[in-house]
Order: structure tokens, then sequence, then C-alpha cells
DNA sequence: GCCAACGTTGGC
DNA sequence: GCCAACGTTGGC
């Protein structure tokens, strides 16, 4: 199947690709993902190789800050098991686990952020998941040609 | 800090 | 099954 394209927020004073290219193995485990959309494309649609921008949320400005690589496809989210964790679910059964994660890869920190505004205004980009209003999907698909215009928007120097 | 938009919950 | 209330997300 051809490699493709998703695109996953994360705040960064949580979690930057900066702490992601200093992770053991620069990988994390893509856990406490709570939305069952999201949780269908972690359990049943992202592959391993596929590609992912990686998209700091809440931050000032907020824009795709790198790129990262699956590294494990989905996989029951054993927080959802663990009673200590913020993302303890009571009702999911281990023999039934409600959350996958997924493990990623730092491949690249853009040597400058892309910033949310800049996507706005690039044409190409009109379409994107991530623009529509509403849209709060904290794993999302991107196609490669939106892939590809933001990574070119993110190494030109 | 505000608030629009969305998802989930629970009463009926 | 409807829908009001609530909690969360995330840009501004």
């Amino acid at each position: 199947m051809a490699r493709r394209y998703w695109l996953m927020k994360s705040e960064p004073e949580t979690f930057s690709v900066e702490d992601l290219a200093r992770a053991p193995k620069k990988t994390t485990g893509w856990d406490g993902v709570r939305n069952y959309q999201a949780r269908n494309l972690l359990r049943d649609e992202i592959q391993v190789g596929d590609g992912v921008l990686f998209y700091h949320s809440s931050a000032d400005p907020p824009g795709v800050a790198g790129t990262a690589e699956v590294a494990r496809a989905g996989y029951p989210d054993p927080t959802q098991f663990d009673p200590k964790s913020n993302h303890y679910d009571a009702e999911a059964k281990r023999d039934e686990p409600r959350w996958y994660m997924v493990d990623i890869k730092h491949a690249q920190t853009f040597p400058a952020l892309v910033p949310l505004p800049l996507l706005r205004g690039t044409p190409a980009l009109r379409d994107m998941v991530l623009l529509r209003k509403g849209s709060r999907l904290s794993v999302q698909p991107v196609t490669a040609d939106e892939w590809k215009t933001i990574v070119a928007l993110g190494t030109k120097r």
C-alpha cells in the first residue's frame, strides 16, 4: 500500500517536536488519544512508515513544527488500564481494549515552524482537515499533495 | 481569559 | 431517540 500521511497535534509545553528529537531512539508512544474518530485512525489506518506532520497546538503561533514517521502501527494504549493515569478508562477491558496508540519516530525539525496563518494563506491547502471550521481532531489525515506542500514550506530557507 | 465548536452523557 | 447540560479543544 502507498505511504499515507497524517497530522498529529501536541501542545509543545507538554511534548514538542524537540522533545521527540531528544527522546530515546527519537521515538515516542502517541498515547492518551480519547476520541473515537482518532482512535479508528490509530487502530485501523495508520501504518509503519507513514508520514506524520507534527503540529504544535495552543502555541504562539500554532503550526507544523516538523515531521515524524510511524514506527509501530496501532496497539492497545496501556494507559487506559492504569488507574493512576490521567487517561484511565474504567470501562476499558484488557480483552476488549477501547483505545489505541501508535509509535512515531522523529524525522525532521523544520528550520522554522510553518505557522497556522501561512497554512491558511496557502491555496493548495484550502481543503485541509486542519483548516476546517471547528475541526478539533488530534489525529487527522493529510493528502500527499498537502504533505508535499507543507514539507516544502518547512524546509525552504 | 474568552468563547465557538464539538463530543459525550444522561434524564426523560 | 431527543436534546440540554456539561466538559474539552484550541485559536485568538
